[in-house]
DNA sequence: AGTTCTTTTCGAGAGGTCTCGAATAAACGC
DNA sequence: GCGTTTATTCGAGACCTCTCGAAAAGAACT
């Protein structure tokens, strides 16, 4: 009954609220992870080095899927994570990089 | 031993995080009380015309207060409140407007 | 089939947040 | 002094968040 076996959801940009990407981004961790999809691309979960316990980091990445900002899919035994910079920039001009750029 | 008594504490704007700034700003009542501090200007606590209690609207005064946002003080019976827009600006180039203007 | 790798869900603890009503207090006007 | 206005603190309820370890599942490989 665990594991990984839920389908993945996630909303449309346009069901994305200004609060769920300021309470997304008000995590130190979880903004190191949208940096690291700016600076160095698509990547699985399991390659951002950040010192959290494996199930903070699901917790993390959920949080951010849920929320509109990342998008994952299943590659072999990875789950990959991808920004959606051009949607959310679209919805909200400007945010995310004046975020990451206040810190 | 309760009303207003406790001294006004307000941070240095270099102890603001963007944490503080995300989490005060990822509410939507806390934003409406920023957008008519900049609209119409200084006012006292009982001038925003929101519909909430009184106790909740002073909970969201002293959160913004705490997170270096907005400056507060005291003429007669009226609290007053500023919003720090000048000194975020300089610590946060563009933050406050940016997501104001998301929504 | 069994092992390893990757990641998730569950359960629990500590702590925070939003909301309200009731009680309290300081300042002002009569 | 007394009542009114303005705004706060306290206490409580409901809910959400960050954190972890343990258990579990799917994929790939032998």
């Amino acid at each position: 009954m665990l594991g990984r076996w839920t389908p993945l959801s996630h909303p449309e940009i346009a069901d994305v609220t200004v609060d769920d990407v300021l309470r997304a981004l008000a995590d130190p961790t979880r903004r190191k992870i949208v940096r690291l999809l700016i600076a160095e691309g698509d990547r699985p979960c399991g390659t951002f080095g950040l010192p959290v316990a494996a199930s903070t980091l699901s917790h993390h990445f959920r949080s951010l899927r849920e929320a509109g900002l990342i998008r994952q899919w299943d590659e072999g035994r990875k789950r990959m994570n991808t920004l959606r910079l051009d949607e959310l920039d679209t919805r909200f001009p400007g945010l995310v990089d004046t975020i990451l750029a206040a810190d």
